[in-house]
DNA sequence: GCCTAACCGAGACGGTACGTCCGGTCTTTTT
DNA sequence: AAAAAGACCGGACGTACCGTCTCGGTTAGGC
């Protein structure tokens, strides 16, 4: 969570308290390679083979210097997967395709993000962690799906500006709903995300919820 | 998951090879005995407090005799989900309402089942040990989410036989939207399943994506 | 302990009010398989590998049998020693060979005795039990040494009798030395009894002890 | 057994080729504990009694820090012993009474070798073990017995050169007689080292051995 | 020729110690 | 003062084994 920590400092204060540091600083390249160590680890070895002498070794670090930065394991892995999605979603800019389905088929890759073992371990150890530890179940979960939604969300605000969508639908919840039931089957089922699945909940929930009848054929249900 | 291994059994053949079983039987109380045990472990030390130890002593087993049952302590866990969700649901009887929001509402009694801390963190437990193990995934998530899913797709190939949803509506999908959504918020995101947060669902989603757009006023989104 | 707990009946008495015993007998066959069982394996895995399993396994008896007749571990294993020295030592004719030293060269068959793995593994797991259980201690020990230290003392007897020992002579604890100490090399020390070690103790200890200076070179002392 | 292996660093080689030793050193007060601990142990509860989980409670220790140190139970307690008779037995100063048999009786104080409860449950446990495991049992064997055997030799040697006793006396098997049986009657028949049962051997065995026929009465039997 | 008690082999049971592993902390040396 | 290495405490894991018990089946008397 140093991460997060480090953006509290406040900037532009008239006078910062803290004393000069002393003594050696803190290498900065020991977090990059703490962090990848720790989502190599998940990779190879799963949720629930990882440890943190493994991760310390992989990462060519001591123990000490781990612990100096993340107060447990919980929250290591957690600040892995901020990391990883970081580096894996590019929610910034967003293309209008003119249309809403557009939008939302082009903001998922499922190449990238899905069929990669990689990413599947490190949401396996997360969905873990998540149930073990209580505090961590709603910063978690909101780092993963929170960018998602948002940017279903910001895609519908616009498909009703255009008159796509009537101003009375319930936007707000609907653009939950493939984020969620994604990672839902990925974390609990650990089923691959499909474009099949996504299509099924696509042309079969959220284009009916919002009132789109368009000229595609209806897909085949999933079947779950 | 020897209950499953118990429906092995082949009838019906003309020459069952295995031999007599010899010595003494197993003791089937100590099944519900040990299962208990570790519902009551979890309720009150939590996902990552339970022990096998603490399980033998509750259930006053020995645990050789629940490691004869069981392989791991994950396997466990899954039974005694199972177990608890196998007495807790009630899917025979559905009553018919004559409309598909009112036999929807109707199979929730939030009550007995989410304000159960007892609940609660078994399905936390659940949730940790479906992410450690790959094979327990599809059929642990099968079984919580399993039932209510085919009473929703029962209730809405009523809905379709009356008229009430149209022929072409995807209610494979749809019917899957409310029992995963939900399993999702209570595992991963750790809030409650409120009535709130259900009739967002039901009127913002299921509702409009069925086409029923029935006289209530539209709720408020839930803002998750 | 059943064999000597056989032959507490009191014999002789005008009214023997025990009933007659109802129901099928005890098999008699099967306290020698036991017996045998628990040599062999004994004196394959080792005194700490032993295991009422396998000695069941082997005598092809089940644990039930064998704790009928045994309370325990140790004393099952107690008497597979006295079963063993029974059927290993004749201490009943006693050969007189008109000299002590001869009578007690006589005692002694190396080969028969000591070379055998079987006989040290047991003697080993024997020495194991009297240490863990005080109670046995005594009993045990007695077993083993008694009938030695007792031939001992009769010989000398005789060697008192035709005057080649001074009636002075402290016989009751000469006779004890070589019975002890070769218990001691065999149990403790691992060592095995050779006829070099035994030599040394009756050339160098007891005759001089008995006042004995044969016309025998004296051998070299063992350097234990 | 790390005493014994600190002892295998060759020394006065050209070039020490093992590394400057890298991160936190071994406590060695935590071997001195361990090692304590494992004595009051042995001395409360008794051979049959010990655990590892008791020895480092009440050591303070883990069990990691015992096993990274010893490799077994029965390795520690042997390594307990060995360091119990360090501490125990003063072989250094042996004082010079001018004959033989007052050298000897000056030797054993029973008082503090036999009557310590302590010292006798060490020495049970230890020939349980020794049973147990063959490649302890010389070793082990000849920590306990050695120093008194060593020290009556000493004995006997001066006993020759001042004429006292037969230049070809066996004094190197003589001097292993009451140490080795001593230890017999201790270790396996578990029967109290008295002062009687001493000087039974002492002027029945060994003062006739020797050709030492002093004015001393002689003493009764033991009748072990 | 049954009836019934005690036997038998097999193996499940409660309890407990084993030796291993790992999370989080502390110590030593080097940078 | 931070870093790498690794020892340290505490405690859970899954295995093994002791002595007891239960199961279905067998072997005797006694009726």
């Amino acid at each position: 969570m140093n991460q997060r920590l480090s953006t509290d400092r406040r900037v532009g204060e008239t006078v910062d308290v803290r004393p000069t540091p002393r003594g050696r600083k803190r290498d900065p390249s020991r977090d990059a390679a703490i962090l990848e160590a720790a989502l190599d680890v998940l990779a190879e070895v799963g949720a629930s083979g990882i440890t943190m002498d493994l991760v310390a070794e992989r990462a060519g670090a001591g123990k000490g210097t781990i612990y100096r930065r993340w107060p447990s394991k919980a929250e290591l892995i957690v600040d892995a997967v901020a990391y990883l999605v970081r580096n894996q979603v590019d929610v910034e800019h967003l293309p209008d395709t003119g249309s809403l389905r557009g939008d939302l088929l082009g903001l998922f890759k499922p190449d990238a993000m899905v069929e990669s073992t990689r990413l599947l371990n490190v949401m396996r150890a997360f969905a873990s962690l998540l149930a073990d530890d209580h505090a961590l179940a709603d910063a978690g979960s909101a780092a993963i799906v929170g960018p998602w939604a948002d940017a279903h969300l910001l895609f519908m605000q616009r498909a009703v500006a255009r008159g796509e969508v009537s101003a009375s639908a319930d936007i707000g919840t609907v653009s939950q709903i493939l984020p969620s039931m994604a990672a839902y089957r990925t974390l609990i089922q650990q089923k691959p995300f499909t474009e099949e699945f996504m299509l099924s909940i696509m042309d079969g929930v959220i284009m009916p919820a919002l009132g789109i009848y368009a000229a595609i054929a209806p897909t085949k249900s999933t079947g779950v």
